[in-house]
DNA sequence: TTGTACGCGTTATCAA
DNA sequence: TTGATAACGCGTACAA
């Protein structure tokens, strides 16, 4: 077993100095092309490659992004990072993940183990628990000690940086404009609780087109799920809750749900109660993963391009850990959403 | 904007030495009550933390794994990074993503770009190019260079290194007696190419529960996909594939599949032709994922654990790293499958 | 009780 | 053409 070689090594080996093994390596033609031979054939031998640890401590850099996410066991989420990937890479960068699984506490602890030098600038999605809270320090703090941070999708304004965020409210309006207009009288939501900003936009869009067609929105059509730890692996009682709601309100011919779970789970409870999907009940969800196109009827969804997102976020973060003159000025890109049909709608 | 504070700079403002300082932090009693709460007090005003990568350099540990997955948009995949990242975690470690993207390539410059020092060690599966290509070099010049690797799912035999694998060959058998307990007389597979490992073991699995059930196997029962390329978004043309055995033999009236998408394709072309299900078919799937519990009716599935095999992988790579002796004793765990039946099965 | 010196691996500057 | 030195930030053995 052969350990890494280093400079100092090679330097020894040959007789030389550490730093004219350094030029020698690049090319420097200060060296004589003797020298610059003997060592440059003798690195290749052993194979020598700079240490980047090193390196990072004296440029100060290290190449490397650290991205935040509550969970990565999540279509969009995964996507998102599919796309910080590509692009970091190309860049040279490498992209190193941690998990807040919602809680505020990990999402600090997370950031606090990558601040201290690790690496070179956040990319992340805030926590639920966090946004319940609101306690946004360690993001200002992190900001003040001169690290890049560029927010996507569960964003918050009290932050100042850059932010990289599906347009909630025009995808959910064009999603339930697509269920007016194929004749939809007495269309549901299924959403989330407020705190999450992102049902909170997509609820908006959906009031904003009931409104401009002149439909009056109805509270008992509007389910509020408490998704309390509720993640595509614990359902509680959504099912059961969806149910209710049809049954209580059996007019219902159209749903919107603000996500995937949502729209699958209305289309097994539509279903057991034998309303044929889409000739009684037009479904659309949100987010355009697996599931979506999978089902049966394959779900007409609203897609986030997920990966597109997290190029754009890469674009932001690179570009301002790169040039320190355009720290000051932030952006936030919207990133366009796009109706997907599928046979669960008209 | 304050920038990060270094040892020097507290040294310098406070009119001490820098070994004082670091010193006085590590609560040292070489160093007077005085000094030391003078020192820690500054220290806490300016959110003084030491240096990731100075630290890194001078121990000659980074605290940190190396991931390298073919794609990270998938269940399984992430599942597993969900696990390491959690043991990881709890061990001081962080954990940093290279996608290979399938890309032989690619998985050779992901690990070059962190096998100089950013890493203390690798856990990986292997791309399915280079399993096509049987070129493991850069495997066992890591190996050689003193790095760690634990290899997950995707194995092979001629790299020496600590390995987690899922049981396929007995997961395919418990799911294909599943079927002949459940009186399935002529029973389909719907696997892939020979060369993806994985799926050579689950058909083996599968030809070894019906020869010892004294069921001969049939080849033209057999579906060898070719999924070139095939990903959850590029289905090539699986759907029409699945029609033409079920057609050729109607006789059908159990299949097994190896991954998810197999089997949900398989229940959508069942439908189409008409099979009811479980009462003219029976489907089960290997890989418990999203598209199995949300699949109408849902699919029966070996799942294989992904969480519990990323934090074994994660334990072996960490033991590997912090005991310097155990170095050359590797072992090769393997994660029980549990059958998951739901409603495709009698 | 405090400070100096050294080393981790690299590069850049300056001196020889 | 080559080499010595300093610096990045830290910890520690040893000297004062």
């Amino acid at each position: 077993m052969k350990r890494k070689v280093t400079l100092k090594q090679i330097a020894k080996e040959l007789d030389v100095s550490i730093s004219t093994v350094s030029k020698a390596l690049k090319n420097s033609k200060e060296i004589s092309e003797d020298t610059r031979e003997k060592v440059q054939a003798f690195a290749k031998l052993y194979n020598y490659r700079p240490n980047n640890i090193a390196l990072s401590l004296k440029n100060r850099k290290t190449k490397t992004i650290g991205i935040i996410i509550p969970e990565i066991v999540h279509h969009f989420f995964s996507m998102v990072i599919q796309g910080i990937e590509l692009y970091a890479n190309n860049k040279g960068y490498n992209v190193i993940v941690g998990l807040s699984n919602e809680s505020f506490d990990k999402e600090v602890i997370n950031m606090d183990m990558l601040v201290n030098g690790s690496i070179d600038g956040f990319i992340l999605s805030i926590s639920k628990e966090t946004l319940l809270l609101q306690d946004y320090h360690h993001f200002s703090e992190t900001i003040n000690q001169g690290m890049p941070i560029v927010m996507f999708d569960r964003v918050v304004n009290e932050i100042d940086c850059d932010k990289v965020i599906v347009d909630d409210f025009e995808g959910a309006k064009k999603a339930v404009e697509k269920l007016v207009k194929t004749k939809c009288k007495h269309i549901a939501l299924i959403t989330t609780k407020d705190y999450v900003n992102v049902g909170r936009f997509r609820t908006q869009g959906y009031l904003s087109a009931l409104e401009e067609h002149h439909m009056t929105p109805r509270p008992e059509l509007i389910l509020k799920v408490d998704d309390e730890a509720l993640t595509e692996y614990n359902l509680g009682n959504l099912e059961s809750e969806i149910e209710q709601l049809f049954k209580e309100s059996p007019e219902i011919d159209g749903v919107f749900a603000v996500n995937e779970v949502y729209a699958i789970t209305a289309m097994k409870v539509a279903r057991k109660l034998n309303k044929q999907i889409p000739e009684d009940l037009q479904v659309i969800g949100f987010t355009d993963g697996v599931l979506s196109k999978h089902a049966i009827p394959g779900l007409t969804t609203v897609s986030q391009h997920g990966q597109r997102i997290g190029e754009k976020a890469a674009e932001l973060l690179i570009e301002k850990i790169e040039n320190e003159d355009v720290a000051e000025r932030f952006q936030t890109v919207i990133v366009e959403t796009e109706l997907i049909e599928r046979e669960s709608t008209k």
